[in-house]
DNA sequence: CTGAAAGCGCTTACAG
DNA sequence: CTGAAAGCGCTTACAG
């Protein structure tokens, strides 16, 4: 069916050797000759096999990523499309592909990447939602994949690190409801997301450590990113609005922030008058909401960018430096 | 590093042939010896190497789905992460993953296919999004490749599908919106997506069918799935509202409408009073809206799981019966 | 039931 | 500069 190299080298008249040279732009070969084994490869239309390049090389071309979250969120929150959208990007360019399987649970993940590992599957390994205690590290510490993150601190285990730093990034949201027309929140509430992971656990010492420094009471409601929870915190949240004097809220993503509009929406509270709500990602739900969602945003797709480079650089030199992401800036729209 | 089949065959005292037999359930190999190189793999952690697996049996393990969206529209809608996740659920029963490529446009989208089929590279492809004068098709019918695709009309050149009956949607939706009190609605306008999108086509043949026969003016409005192009709009059903008459306006996806809600917001007019508007695709965005947009739903997970398991029938066991999928229903918002 | 050999389609030293 | 050979790590007839 299709053509293979030693089609194009007989077609050619010469050895593989010398085919395969060719075509690959190898030195060794006369102008001439790489003329015409590249017509006769073009004749045929031959492609290099896939699987037997990598094997032969012992490289696949292809970085694993592997995402435990469940179909529900996965969809939902634009965040991880748009990083994966930025990470594409940039691998196309070194013609490599991003193989992505979604997994129910992180130990699944955990043991899909050892899989990957052993089968060699992948030349590295994207890692997503870093964990408290993280059951992938040892995983990749063992089997030594080249591995790259986006987190709030070092992973160790070599593995290359787009770095955030989820303090400023609370900072930067606190100065903007502080600078607000009648800021001066006595009282402060971020719905955080569930503590497992290590931005969320991140954030949330950053909004107490912060508030405190300032005078600001500080209150943290935790959601585990599903929907039944929201009614609960409609609730607490009018709650401190009335009992504590709570005046505005920091939500860890735009979806939970705009949910918790539509809880408030019943109630006898506006919004941003007596309560600001802010999210601390941005994406287009934020400008359909009503009101529309002041937002910290970020270029994600950039982020996929960096994270990509500083993948194929360790997959091909070894040890990469850290690269700090860019903190983003808040988006002011209605909601505060 | 890594341990291969010949490590395995030497510490079990077989050859590579009896170890390859054992370890993939093959008969004409005794319990016992059976039983001593499944131990030690084992106990050498040996996994088959990816590459060398793909290249004997001439087979990759792997699906690809190329997609031609600006990486703006991949991650805002819900319905294409709900379907790839649906997808791979059913991949992973059979141990196969989906290799997902984003490319700026259907151009490079052909290519792309052309030379993951010269490289062997995929063992299928997803289509999504069919067009009108679709590239891809001629490069699919010569490549020969097993694909699959989820579209409104059978593509032809071998492909098997999951059929989408958009007249049905369509006529679901409108007798929604016939059947509410005050119903009767003169004139209805039809937001529609880009005219080369096969699905577009067939919803806006349909909509001015079906309006024809039950007296009711139509309207149609086309959009890029811009967002520039929304103000536009805005003005449009105004003007449409007020000089004609029209009461209802259905919007092709959810995105679009909770957009065009915004728009409408600043008028002198109500939704769902004044104006009802739904859309032909349903997801939490559709929840935090206000009021909270109906739309048509369907289960989209689903469809992903159905398309995979015709893909891989066919893949395995040449052409694959068609499938209808379920037309969805109208889920009941604020909005109409 | 088991082993030796050939083959999948490339790449890469090694001679000449 | 070019060719013949070995190797990447499996699978699969073919003998025995």
């Amino acid at each position: 069916m299709s053509s293979t190299l030693s089609d194009v080298a007989r077609e050619a008249g010469v050895s593989k050797g010398t085919a395969s040279k060719a075509l690959n732009g190898r030195s060794g070969v006369s102008a001439a000759t790489r003329e015409r084994v590249v017509a006769a490869a073009e004749d045929l239309g031959w492609k290099p096999s896939y699987a037997a390049r990598a094997l032969s090389r012992s490289a696949t071309g292809v970085f694993g990523l592997a995402i435990a979250r469940s179909s529900e969120t996965v969809g939902a929150e634009n965040f991880f499309m748009a990083f994966v959208a930025g990470m594409e990007e940039e691998l196309s360019h070194s013609d490599r592909a991003l193989l992505m399987q979604i997994v129910p649970d992180v130990g699944a993940e955990a043991a899909l990447l050892e899989r990957w590992a052993a089968e060699r599957r992948v030349d590295g390994i994207v890692l997503m939602d870093a964990r408290v205690d993280d059951p992938r590290i040892p995983v990749i510490a063992d089997a030594g994949v080249p591995t790259a993150a986006m987190a709030c601190e070092d992973l160790g285990a070599g593995i290359a690190m787009l770095l955030v730093d989820e303090e400023e990034r609370m900072r930067t949201m606190l100065e903007h409801l502080a600078s607000r027309a009648g800021g001066g929140h006595e009282r402060i509430a971020y719905i955080a997301g569930p503590p497992e992971f290590l931005h969320v656990a991140r954030r949330r010492r950053a909004f107490e450590e912060i508030c405190a420094a300032r005078g600001i009471g500080a209150s943290v409601l935790t959601s585990d990113y599903r929907r039944a929870s929201v009614a609960r915190w409609g609730r607490e949240i009018l709650a401190l609005h009335e009992d504590e004097g709570c005046r505005a809220v920091i939500v860890d993503n735009e979806l939970l922030a705009a949910q918790l509009l539509v809880q408030l929406r019943g109630a006898d509270l506006a919004v941003p008058r007596d309560l600001a709500v802010t999210a601390l990602e941005d994406s287009i739900l934020c400008t359909v909401t009503d009101p529309p969602l002041t937002a910290l945003g970020r270029d994600v797709g950039e982020n996929g960018r960096q994270l990509a480079r500083l993948l194929v650089e360790l997959a091909e030199q070894g040890p990469a430096g850290v690269v700090v992401a860019d903190p983003g800036a808040v988006v002011e729209r209605g909601s505060s």
